[in-house]
DNA sequence: CGCCAACACCTTGCAAGACTATGCCTAGCC
DNA sequence: GGCTAGGCATAGTCTTGCAAGGTGTTGGCG
């Protein structure tokens, strides 16, 4: 209720992590990277919500991790989606377009409705 | 992250609630029996979330309250809509818009996007 | 060489929002 | 009397995202 511009809508972090690691695996700065890619930095992503959110994510058993080397030879963490994560985003996305469909519907109603 | 079926996408009951009173007047039951109805009971308001709700929208100003009788012939607290909710309904749904469609372009982005 | 920007990770503490569970009361009907 | 539907409300809990703070590395440039 209190949203600035910046800001992502509650509760779909978990599901765009997932989403970008649908296509190839990435480590948490390159995720972030990646989100705000694809959006045209319409949603920026904040290193305090992702790196909970990922630690949430494996806790799930949605992704799993382990410790690379970067192209810029640095120490990374990369993150894969798991089968179980695959299935979950399959059905997550589903049910928020649903739900984002049914809430846009009636924002739209005519005010004169009754 | 963890949403069951029922439940509404986080932030988005404040906005509901306002669009309900953009044309007339209801009480607390009135505004849960609306937003079932327009969309086809696809979402749900539970009373725990609505009346708290409720009292953060009259705190901001967005609304206002009055008891009345009902039809049926209850006491009941009837919400209006104050000019400041109006104006801050029209803002937060054409934000909210924005955002939904930004994370629904992400979500259908190709799964082979690199 | 020293500095700085970009890259990369992480944690603590907080605030908001929605839910569960529970409680109370009334009107009308059988 | 007892039941259902209508109606209001709160306390406590959980999830989530954020701000603020911190650590360290790499590579380029002056």
């Amino acid at each position: 209720m209190a949203r600035d511009k910046g800001d992502l809508l509650q509760g779909t972090l978990g599901m765009l992590i997932l989403k970008s690691l649908a296509a190839q695996e990435l480590h948490g700065y390159g995720i972030a990277r990646w989100i705000e890619d694809v959006t045209k930095k319409s949603l920026t992503i904040e290193e305090g919500s992702l790196y909970p959110a990922l630690r949430r994510l494996e806790d799930r058993g949605w992704v799993s991790s382990s410790w690379a080397v970067s192209e810029t030879n640095r120490r990374v963490r990369v993150y894969t989606l798991t089968r179980q994560g695959r299935a979950h985003l399959r059905k997550e996305a589903t049910s928020w377009m649903e739900h984002a469909r049914a809430i846009s519907i009636v924002l739209r109603a005519e005010p004169s409705y009754v």
